[in-house]
RNA sequence: GCUCUCGUAACUCAGCCUGGAUAGAGUGCUUCCCUUCUAAGGAAGAAGCCGCAGGUUCAAAUCCUGCCGAGAGCGCCA
């Protein structure tokens, strides 16, 4: 490629750098492998693009360039062909190694916040987003070099959870979770669901809950020890749907009850600084009107502090206690106010950072938006028990050796994760999810299971069919080709997904290589053929660049399925 | 009212960053293919004012402006 480019440019007087830039590659793969377009030539040699294009091409058809089979032109175009046999040759050498894919772009250290849950409700599908997401770019960040540091915050205190203490106090009191058999997040989430209910017919319930917040910010004993029980079983109910799911080891757990008063020597700071003013109440705020951001409080007249001062001093500690370069933040669309505020206080603070905010579209369902008050969000651990059921019933249906339960069990969970993830990350992060409950339970076409079929027939070729002898490469059908050209154009994907932090460029790619991979296996057997080494190699190489790809999605591929 | 995001086939979405050749998938619908490596598969077909209107350009789904529609946000809540 490299010695088309610059014969193209002595060729043309353009520069290399612009030729690179304009080379594409047809729509068609019978119209070429590349593809010159020829306007920009039109003015500067006063002739039209069509004829450029036909002396080009003709020009370059007299000598061949190195690597090139054969030059045409079509409208004003000069269609290159490459040498396929060249192509599949560097193609088997770049899979060989197992870390194909891996670049070295990066050597940053990078904190990434994600799922931050309320301790007051058990996670919802809007959570599996959020982990998704989270899980994702995490290991895109670290196949680039980064070091990632997997940070999360419980948000255990607040209204919310003092809801959830009445409704215990009133309805539930002297159970447990472990008494009533109810997983810990779930037996405190219906317990919130019930504080909703009841509260609009009892509307004191609400002074109720109040008053439990200032007890607990009092250091009332008693409530404080029912909150530390209450969030004990949320942790503990969260952490099975963390391990189920997947979740990432999480470096530091930082909960908002141990920061919900810090903050204020920030905002001193800040006014010392010039950067906050002070109202005639003693509040502080910071104007961001010329930000088109408006005022923002930062401490109240009663000089207690309120989420974003929190939030500026988490901000600090993480960078802190990690040594940051960029700070991450895995948090949905509606707190994207919030992001750019804090994120310009602290710039203006000089805390100079990568900070951004991945803002992910809300999931709503076909009836409308989930709310856990009334409990219609869908849960997660729900969803995921029934997408296992579901392919539970699948393997048992095509499977044709006995299998234990516990392996049926085993990949069944593989195959519901890959369904749920990859529903959740084939999506453009910033758009709004609507989850269809039919088509998530899906298994066929566009879903995480076609891929891990693909995946599980080529791995089951590679065990049937053994390798004896050299790999020849001779007379590449047009699928051989083509799944060629998609393993070559991985590491590209790679680095576009890196630098946009978009996983379903990924998703998307590892979508288009099972479709390739299928178009092959069918019209290319591997058994009898004379190919077969070359074959073996290729699917290899297939097995190489799936794996990698969904496992940047932290999807786990399976052997058999 | 203001700010941000989104609007592509009946449905769900790619493509937009970095403008180029007849706009691609999946689902659903109509056919066909399991005596060779897993049919959770493959092949073929029907199905599009790329929200609308302007502008920039040799060239616009792609860039810019306005409008319409959907979602989210605009607390001394978190």
């Amino acid at each position: 490629m490299e010695t088309i480019v610059s014969v193209l440019a002595k060729e043309t007087g353009i520069e290399v750098a612009t030729v690179e830039n304009l080379l594409e590659v047809p729509p068609k793969p019978e119209m070429g492998d590349f593809a010159f377009p020829c306007f920009s030539l039109a003015k500067i040699h006063k002739k039209s693009p069509l004829a450029i294009a036909q002396d080009l091409a003709e020009k370059f058809r007299t000598e061949l360039p190195k690597g090139i089979t054969n030059v045409d032109f079509k409208g004003a175009y000069v269609n290159f062909f490459t040498d396929k046999n060249l192509l599949a040759s560097q193609v088997l050498d770049k899979v060989k190694d197992e870390n194909f894919g891996s670049l070295k772009l990066d050597k940053k250290k990078v904190g990434i916040e994600y799922p931050a849950p309320n301790t007051n409700k058990a996670l919802h599908i809007g959570h599996l987003r959020n982990m998704a997401i989270g899980e994702a770019i995490t290991k895109m960040n670290e196949n680039v070099g980064n070091e990632v540091y997997h940070l999360n915050l419980f948000n255990d205190r607040g209204i919310l959870i003092s809801k959830s203490m009445i409704a215990y106090e009133k309805y539930a009191k002297g159970k447990t979770s472990e008494s009533e058999g109810v997983k810990g997040d779930k037996f405190v989430g219906e317990l919130y669901t019930r504080f909703s209910i009841e509260s609009k017919e009892n509307p004191e319930l609400e002074e109720l809950a109040k008053e439990k917040l200032r007890l607990w910010e009092a250091g009332d004993i008693e409530t404080r020890e029912l909150w530390a029980k209450m969030n004990s079983w949320a942790y503990a109910g969260m952490q099975e749907t963390f391990d189920k799911f997947g979740l990432s080891k999480i470096d530091k757990n930082y909960f908002e009850s141990e920061m919900y008063t810090e903050g204020k020597e920030i905002v001193e700071v800040g006014l010392a600084k010039g950067l906050f003013s002070k109202k005639e109440d003693g509040a502080v705020f910071i104007d961001l009107e010329k930000e088109k951001l408006g005022e923002k409080i930062l401490l109240r007249s009663d000089g207690t502090s309120v989420y974003m001062t929190q939030d500026l001093f988490l901000a600090e500690q993480k960078v802190r206690d990690f040594n940051l370069d960029n700070s991450y933040y895995v948090v949905g669309c509606d707190q994207e106010y919030h992001f750019k505020v804090l994120f310009n206080i602290l710039e203006k603070m000089g805390l100079k950072k990568g900070w951004k905010h991945l803002s992910y579209g809300m999931v709503s369902l076909p009836s409308g938006k989930m709310k856990s008050r009334e409990g219609t969000a869908v849960s997660a651990d729900d969803l995921i028990d029934e997408t296992q059921e579901l392919a539970a019933k699948g393997i048992r249906e095509r499977m044709s050796d006995e299998l234990s339960d516990e392996e049926i069990k085993a990949r069944a969970l593989k195959i519901a994760l890959a369904a749920i993830k990859y529903t959740l990350l084939k999506v453009d992060i910033h758009k709004g999810i609507v989850f269809n409950p039919k088509e998530a339970l899906a298994f066929e076409g566009d879903t995480g299971p076609y891929l891990l079929y693909s995946y599980a027939r080529a791995s089951s070729i590679i065990r049937k069919v053994k390798s004896e002898g050299e790999v020849k490469i001779i007379d590449l059908k047009d699928s051989e080709i083509k799944l060629l050209k998609k393993i070559d154009s991985f590491e590209d994907v790679v680095k576009r997904s890196y630098e946009n932090l978009a996983p379903n460029l990924i998703a998307n790619y590892c979508f288009e290589l099972a479709q390739n991979f299928n178009e092959f296996y069918h019209a290319c057997p591997v058994m009898g053929s004379d190919a077969k080494e070359f074959r073996l190699k290729l699917i290899d190489g297939f097995r190489v660049v799936m794996k990698k790809g969904l496992g940047l999605l932290g999807i786990d591929v399976i052997e058999e399925m």
